[in-house]
DNA sequence: TTGTATGCGTTATCAG
DNA sequence: CTGATAACGCATACAA
């Protein structure tokens, strides 16, 4: 293995000379930087991590968490373009990242999960896919041990940044947009889980666009659930005039039903992912640009791993009319 | 951060000592081994990777080669269950694993990416849907300068192991089922890419039936597109009794073109993806378990770091037949 | 069986 | 602006 030893030598210079170079410190004489680049380019030279990470106590690595069951396995998409978005971030940025799924650490303390990450060079971490309901996550965000940057729940404090889009407004838009186009009065709504933050600001849309419009709202819990979408669609879609649905997959769950149903009622759905497209009747949905999200969810946490405090951050969505031709290619 | 020497002083023994109930050394008595223990735990001790790295030489880190643009976005789900498979196992081998995407490392050298797994303490490499044309990665693998497992490649030599079902028996398998069950006499076979180790073989499997059988068999290429599926079986379809397709995605496409053109021909697809319970139809298909493949790929990548000889593994499949019952919940 | 000493490739602190 | 040199946490050959 090429080290930084063999670079000094080659190029003339000490060691931490070349430390120097390659940490783009202030002073460093155009000349010497110009040998050592040479030297680094012909030994085809690269710094190694462990030893980089050993000595600085600086510069850490990130790891993404991804909840691949929190919705069904047909929304293994968005976790993807998670996973790929913030990857490629990480690449060009030139952080090292690694990627942990939440089983692998369901049953671990808060103190194992710190310790293991700690033991990892691990100092900030992405989480996408929080809910209320999980008391570990809290409690590692609350303890401030590492800078943190959580997908699609509210929550921030000075080490802590959230990103999400604004969910509230998007699926006012959505529905209303849907609503208006087919001259709806009334709404049947299939809600997400209880203990998901976007379900939440979801749901509290549906209720306000309900009350501005003076519209007949009927809201069921569908637990993101393709299944249970069907058959609250099943039991009360008959009676309303359209179905809006927290998500998706629920969306398609409903659209099913209804064709079996045999009656035509407009869904809207959340996400904007591909299966949409297959169900064979256009749907109106929110899109949502899931690799750009965790892109800028990397960014922000390097902000954060140097120095910046948390934040909220706001991304746009994009109202989207999904089919079969749009997809398929 | 607790170290290695806050545990020596803990339990009253040297560093090395240590180190040596950690690595599971044999000459270390039960009684010293309890006392580290004890100490270890009472501290919430974990060995810091990096250090232990540097230092070693001997244990390096696995890379997850992904391709997430193989065949289209609707698959993604066959990537999640190789990343999920192979990250958890590793995590209970305690291999220290991260993933790539081939979008990453595309316009590296091999010398390029070599160096740049080399500073990663890189000493293995699975790669997931390797095909025939990729030239750097045929290059890296003849290097041997890692030790490699290939899922879905007939790819080995004394470093490397390949990973793959019979593709061959798997494609002739579902197709004479298909045929049988539905009494077919000929055959439109929808084959993969030209380029494609496991294409290849799915369509020798069906030349092989058709002249065991005696069917009529027309082969065109689909390159696992489903719009390419799709054109494919409105031009020929009509004329022949069955269709056969070296993907569920083809399956897809051909089975919605079918139902456009109102007439029934039998499908049968391969992989045993979600999206199969989708379109409405019944199909038979092949499925495999990518999570188990990933993580048996895992497995056999600890062996060759050990020393084991690279060899090939034929991994079990099962024939099914998919519906959305099956797949909502 | 246990302890001592050296080195792994960097970074960072100080002298020069 | 540049060069020695001490950490960083661990593994390991060697001495005891």
């Amino acid at each position: 293995m090429v080290s930084i030893k063999d670079v000094a030598n080659q190029a003339g210079v000490a060691i931490s000379t070349v430390s120097k170079v390659l940490n783009h410190y202030p002073n460093v004489s155009e000349q010497t930087k110009q040998k050592v680049n040479k030297a680094i380019e012909e030994l085809g030279f690269v710094p190694n991590m462990a030893a980089s990470m050993l000595s600085s106590k600086q510069a850490g690595r990130i790891a993404l968490l991804i909840n691949p069951n929190m919705q069904t396995q047909a929304v293994d998409e968005i976790n993807m373009q998670y996973i790929a978005g913030a990857l490629s971030k990480a690449k060009e940025l030139r952080m090292d990242i690694i990627t942990v799924f939440f089983s692998m650490i369901r049953d671990m303390s808060v103190t194992e999960i710190t310790n293991y990450f700690r033991s990892q060079n691990i100092a900030g971490l992405i989480i996408c896919g929080m809910d209320k309901k999980s008391a570990m996550l809290h409690k590692l965000i609350d303890a401030q041990a590492f800078k943190i940057v959580v997908i699609d729940a509210p929550i921030f404090n000075q080490y802590t940044s959230s990103i999400w889009i604004d969910n509230e407004q998007a699926q006012y838009d959505i529905a209303l947009k849907t609503a208006t186009e087919n001259k709806c009065k009334s709404i049947l709504y299939i809600a997400g889980k209880r203990d998901s933050y976007v379900a939440g600001e979801r749901q509290k849309a549906i209720e306000r666009l309900a009350r501005e419009k003076q519209m007949k709202l009927v809201v069921k819990f569908g637990e993101f659930s393709e299944l249970a979408a069907r058959k609250i669609t099943f039991q009360y879609a008959k009676k309303l005039d359209m179905v809006a649905c927290a998500s998706d997959l629920m969306a398609i769950g409903a659209m099913k039903a209804l064709m079996e149903m045999d009656i035509f009622r407009p869904v809207c759905g959340f996400d904007g992912i591909t299966l949409m497209g297959y169900v064979g009747q256009q749907m109106n949905t929110v899109k949502q640009n899931f690799s750009y999200i965790s892109a800028q969810a990397v960014i922000e946490l390097g902000k954060l791993l140097s120095g910046d405090a948390g934040r909220n951050i706001v991304l746009p969505y994009e109202l989207v009319r999904m089919e079969y031709e749009d997809i398929i290619r």
